[in-house]
DNA sequence: GACGGTCTCAGACAACTGTCATAGGATACC
DNA sequence: GGTATCCTATGACAGTTGTCTGAGACCGTC
């Protein structure tokens, strides 16, 4: 099957995504969180989670991540507005698959399992997790045996 | 109770582990494969897995794990011996948690959600996934209302 | 039009990564 | 003992990350 007509495919997967340094991460979860905003938002949006940096330094990793082509910037106005140009989804979905390629010999199941036994997951998460793993089985087995299609 | 009479103890865990960059676990991944050896025989066993490397690269590398402390030195010999002295389900759940805090919010959950909905597992984790679940819930059952232990 | 508050930007810099070339010690064998 | 071979150790170097300082530009307002 090909990437493209991966029934999951969306076009942000096409983008080749560079290295997204955990600074960076942050810098952008921040904005993921506020949708766009200057500077000094995505700061106090930092400071909230906790973060303890200096103005200059996001201005640094927005920067950095506007170069990478991952932020976008709008400088028609006196104060800079930034926004996010990926998606949590995608950014989220690259860091798991280096995890898994890295560590789990590139087989996601394994992760899973390695999760659910060495981490507590609250009650809701467990029931999710069941409806989403009854919905594959039935997918599964409609299209058994026939699973190379579109 | 202290960390070191906890029952779960293990010396390992207590190791405050060091940042590990991509190539280092690279390498730590070959020794895990054969258990311990020489440099020629972690560069042998990267170059099976595709990994160019020369010589001194994995020496550099081995050393550099070595001062972190991740892996020991046998040096009485004519060839240094190598061996790793954290284990791979250490340092793999300590990547697994640093993803987990850093974009799943601290919920595993989210992520085992996110990994069923987004990759094709194969049939057999699916069914274990399915089996540890159970044994999950029925633990759980049992200890219904009274789980703020850890 | 001078002043205090904002804002951007360039540069800086140490630490860490990725990657090797190469000098030099030990072994082995004739 | 000479020399081919294997091994380690050191130094190097460019690129990336983490973090900030300071110089200057813009704005509203008295």
């Amino acid at each position: 099957m090909s990437k493209v007509n991966h029934p999951l495919y969306h076009p942000l997967m096409a983008k080749k995504l560079p290295r997204i340094p955990d600074s960076e991460l942050e810098v952008l979860d921040a904005l993921w969180q506020i949708r766009q905003g200057r500077v000094r938002e995505v700061l106090e949006q930092l400071q909230w989670s906790g973060r303890e940096w200096s103005y200059a330094t996001v201005s640094t990793l927005l920067q950095r991540l506007e170069q990478k082509k991952l932020v976008a910037c709008d400088r028609s106005g006196f104060a800079h507005i930034y926004r996010a140009t990926v998606s949590r989804p995608t950014v989220v979905d690259r860091r798991l698959q280096h995890l898994i390629d890295k560590v789990y010999r590139g087989q996601p199941g394994l992760l899973v399992v390695h999760l659910l036994k060495s981490h507590q997951l609250g009650a809701e998460h467990r029931h999710e997790i069941r409806k989403v793993l009854d919905e594959l089985s039935e997918s599964q087995s409609e299209h058994e045996e026939k699973d190379d299609h579109a």
